[in-house]
DNA sequence: TTGTAGGCGTTATCAA
DNA sequence: TTGATAACGCCTACAA
């Protein structure tokens, strides 16, 4: 059925038709008199700019790309007609010649990451007002997608890339320096980043997890994460922590799957199955807290009187849910206008002073702890 | 702090030069002599696989793009040397010369939205096993932006188009013909798109809105979401389905802002605040009907005997929150998937017989009506 | 400060 | 079925 209300309409064979006939060209080159392309006129080209200006296309290009190297009236008159015209340099033309594209390439773990998705609307806040286009793949978390697309990228000849994370395959690091421009990695702080790195440290983020249980007053905690990847160093911070702090970890809970809050259910469940009378629990992630923090309430248990739930990851969600999520997290929006700002440094030729940064892990605290 | 528990380290100059120093071409050609290249050398060209097949760089082409026009035993020599040595054609190039890319446009309102992720996720999984890639944009329900980034089109040159969303503003649609490529709108169901449509009725859902309520025996009923775009059009539909059932819409709030759960609880706890006494509430988005649900048992009311709410989107997070919100929507991946598809048949020169394809609404009960 | 010459890598066109 | 030729639009290198 139609949105307009009418019955469901079948598509006429103009519906088909529609497209084919859109390209009419009028005149001759398809351009009005003041240079303006129409509808379906090719788009102008440098040269077309260059004769209405009365220089050369070499000059048109420069007034756009280094405008300091062109004479002011001439700069000017040129960037009237370039705006009048709507002219726009064409990319491939550009990267074919010189070798690099506008195109930046940001690589995400999975879209369905609010946090990522994040990171990423920022990381896009500052290049694209630059002229950089951000071209979004998701590698899924998968070894083989990240290598092919890495190898996808000598032939794309992105200005950069970004990624939701850090790369651990030597290979795959070898051929991001190979490509010879800015490589950005994320949310971890590893020892030695490809080339620059804005990340957190996430065995950090474990130790400021046993840190606020301490605070609190609990001293029999439990961890529920992965036993690799992130939530390994997580878990790592936690135990260090622990030790330091005298908690003891009564049990540490590994699922394989974080893939929706049941799997945090299911956790928290087999987690007060055992015998281990636990006080609080520090999950990896906030989709994994968010089920166990459903968990607890299904089964009619005091938040945090029966029990604490800590989280990771500022999720949205977690504000919602009463008593409200503790969460440690990152601002991931900040984090990816400051990988855009990095990344648009080096690609002006600068150095950024410190290619490595570290940004602040906060505890949002509410009722859960 | 590092990840490895070292003590934080100040960036060293070593790290500052190492991409510099990335790049040594060892021999001539940077190509070891099976014509495979090794890291930091220029990838093969076209013209190197020719030269190891004894063909011309033309022949190469065809091998790739037209295979049946090459000789059975040359093409399988070509493509073998293709495999053995990473060739991969320069899009740039090939855009340049062919007049179009190998980049699928994807604009999302809002990528902070699971469905329209889901939809550009199963979009990119029929496209990129095709050698497509797709660049995923945010129009931020921007008319501006959204001009902004169908003018940048013309310029890029994408092999096709495709929009979580339908184009409302005439210039643009205008614009979008003229690129004379393939064009998917999505997410509705309008009289006449610009191309081809993968959608659903927002009025449809509407209707089925009314019509669940009605066969559940409320018949004092309300209405929250916005009186813009498609909540206008899912408040049409319950309008008409509340009429043609005989339940009584005593409320319809209008919410300007749908960013946050908050926006939901607010507009139930206003709408409780009126005389009216209501049985159900049905809300146009899964964020609205969330923070109402959340609100109703704030509130200490029973779902659904005291109020029954239903939501719109089929969101994950629904199915979790006590009782499980009911909730009407579509399978945004596979919606995805078939705009691919329908895309990808386009692209490859044939019309779709069904430039227009509806996507059934589906509704999921559970305890919240 | 401006311009000339030429080529980036591929594919359209036409000829054989 | 294959190849020669030229051109896509721009920018690097060099010259004036």
């Amino acid at each position: 059925m139609s949105d307009t209300g009418a019955a469901k309409r079948p598509p006429t064979i103009d519906d088909v038709l529609r497209l084919r006939a859109a390209e009419p060209l009028p005149s001759s080159d398809g351009r009005t008199e003041d240079g303006a392309a129409r509808d379906g006129a090719a788009p102008p080209r440098i040269v077309e700019i260059a004769r209405l200006a009365g220089v050369s296309p070499i000059t048109v290009s420069r007034a756009l790309r280094q405008p300091e190297k062109v004479a002011e009236a001439k700069r000017r008159k040129i960037l009237e007609i370039v705006e009048r015209t709507g002219y726009a340099t064409n990319p491939h033309a550009r990267a074919l010649r010189s070798g690099h594209s506008n195109i930046v390439a940001a690589f995400v773990s999975n879209l369905q990451s609010q946090q990522f998705c994040l990171a990423v609307q920022g990381c896009g806040e500052v290049l694209e007002p630059q002229g950089y286009q951000l071209m979004i793949g998701q590698t899924s978390y998968s070894y083989a997608k990240e290598t092919t697309m890495i190898q996808s990228l000598r032939e794309m000849r992105p200005a950069a890339v970004m990624f939701t994370g850090v790369i651990e395959i030597e290979e795959n690091r070898r051929a991001l320096r190979a490509l010879g421009i800015p490589i950005m990695e994320t949310w971890a702080y590893p020892r030695d980043p490809i080339d620059m790195l804005v990340g957190f440290s996430n065995i950090d983020s474990g130790r400021f997890a046993a840190e606020h249980f301490a605070g609190r007053g609990y001293r029999r905690v439990a961890f529920i994460g992965r036993r690799s990847g992130r939530g390994a160093l997580r878990l790592n911070g936690f135990r260090e922590g622990a030790r330091a702090a005298g908690l003891d970890i009564v049990a540490e809970l590994s699922v394989d799957r974080v893939t929706s809050m049941v799997d945090g259910r299911r956790a928290l469940a087999e987690l007060l199955s055992g015998n281990a009378a636990i006080e609080a629990v520090f999950c990896a992630n906030d989709l994994l807290a968010t089920g166990a923090l459903l968990e607890a309430r299904r089964l009619g248990l005091r938040l945090p009187e029966d029990i604490a739930i800590l989280g990771f990851g500022h999720s949205d969600v977690a504000e919602e849910l009463p008593p409200g999520l503790t969460t440690i997290g990152i601002d991931s929006r900040d984090l990816g206008r400051q990988a855009g700002s990095m990344i648009l440094q080096r690609m002006r030729g600068d150095m950024p002073a410190e290619p490595i940064r570290a940004i602040d892990l906060t505890l949002t605290h509410r009722g859960s702890s």
